[in-house]
DNA sequence: TAGCATAAGTAGACAATGTCAACATTTAGG
DNA sequence: CCTAAATGTTGACATTGTCTACTTATGCTA
């Protein structure tokens, strides 16, 4: 399980600037942004109402932390179907980040949070999105396009992940198929060209 | 400007429920979702801060109710590119209406609204949809693979419209282009094909 | 035309939340 | 060992969503 500090109760913590964040982690997967509440966190690990203004200056910056673990471990998963597979895995595998940690995945793009207010945030976002970029300029197969392809398929994969996520695809389109075959085929149904197509 | 009820403070408004999705409105777009509060739209209507709950059940419903009107827009601009053009025509109309009215766009995709708990919203975005899969299904030019195709040039463009929304897309992958002509080269540098490829 | 049911708006109350300020307790460094 | 800086706690406040009870206008019916 989690680790504990504070056995004793202890006026100080050991670690709660941690240990918030998994709280409010499991919050935000479990029921989602609009519950977590900065003093319901507080709450759950067990200290004052204010506790947390000693590590994140307003609830924003809570989630912000939230969101730039997500980026986080996006980056890795990305990194690992890269290394694994070409473009369709990486495409696959993003879309599963989206739809097996949903929550984490709207707060990270949901625009919710102030891109200015938090450098942090803006550090790793970009760090992420940077290596993704490269990674796909890398693979996708026309090189001579490939700055627009590698958004092109950036967006398809993300604008997928985001349209699964809202149930807003009809099941008479998936036909049957479960997400993960969903996902290939429609990934499939895509190619990418070097040049603008003459009209 | 916005037609004026109620010129004589009298106790009743005269349209009350359109009163508060127009000011509503307003505020979304110009200060954010999480700026609309309820008590703070009565205020701007003239009217006692429980007068909107003799017309939306709860906070919730007055973002359904906006997000509604943002759906059948939405359906409008896309109908109005179908006739208009072709594909590509409605996808860029698609990013346009994103970056347009970013907020709305955001409450519209940002799950925020259960669409469970609000079928009037749940039957205007279906019909939307439905609309939107029949035009793309009959212009995508792949028709063999038709179905697939259709979600996947869907999720291009909203993923498209939802990364440039965020600020996710760097300057440098946009090379000085502005907006229009980015979303169209980027749109232009995918095809559809019908059948999935060999691996 | 009078009267009444109902829709629409108001007033007041309440619990919860984010956040501020003031105070308490540790911990660490000299 | 002692003191300053971290870290937690308590208390307070304005704001918000939402509930209940009350008031006023509207429109139907007799």
């Amino acid at each position: 399980m989690s680790t504990f500090r504070r056995k004793k109760r202890s006026y100080h913590h050991g670690d709660l600037q941690a240990a918030l964040i998994r709280t409010a982690g499991k919050m935000l997967e479990k029921e989602g942004v609009e519950a977590l509440k900065l003093r319901e966190v507080a709450r759950r690990a067990g200290v004052s109402h204010n506790a947390p203004y000693r590590h994140f200056a307003e609830r924003e910056a809570l989630l912000a932390a939230l969101a730039a673990e997500g980026f986080e471990w996006l980056g890795a998963a990305q990194r690992k179907a890269a290394e694994a597979g070409g473009l369709r895995g990486m495409g696959e595998a993003y879309v599963h980040f989206a739809l097996t940690q949903p929550q984490r995945f709207r707060l990270m793009f949901g625009g919710q949070i102030s891109i200015a207010k938090h450098p942090q945030l803006r550090e790793v976002a970009t760090k992420t999105f940077e290596a993704l970029a490269g990674a796909l300029c890398a693979r996708v197969p026309e090189a001579q396009g490939a700055g627009d392809s590698s958004i092109a398929a950036w967006a398809l994969v993300h604008g997928l992940a985001q349209l699964l996520l809202g149930g807003r695809i009809s099941s008479v389109a998936k036909r049957g198929r479960d997400d993960a075959t969903f996902v290939r085929e429609v990934l499939a149904s895509v190619r990418f060209v070097a040049r603008a197509p003459v009209a």
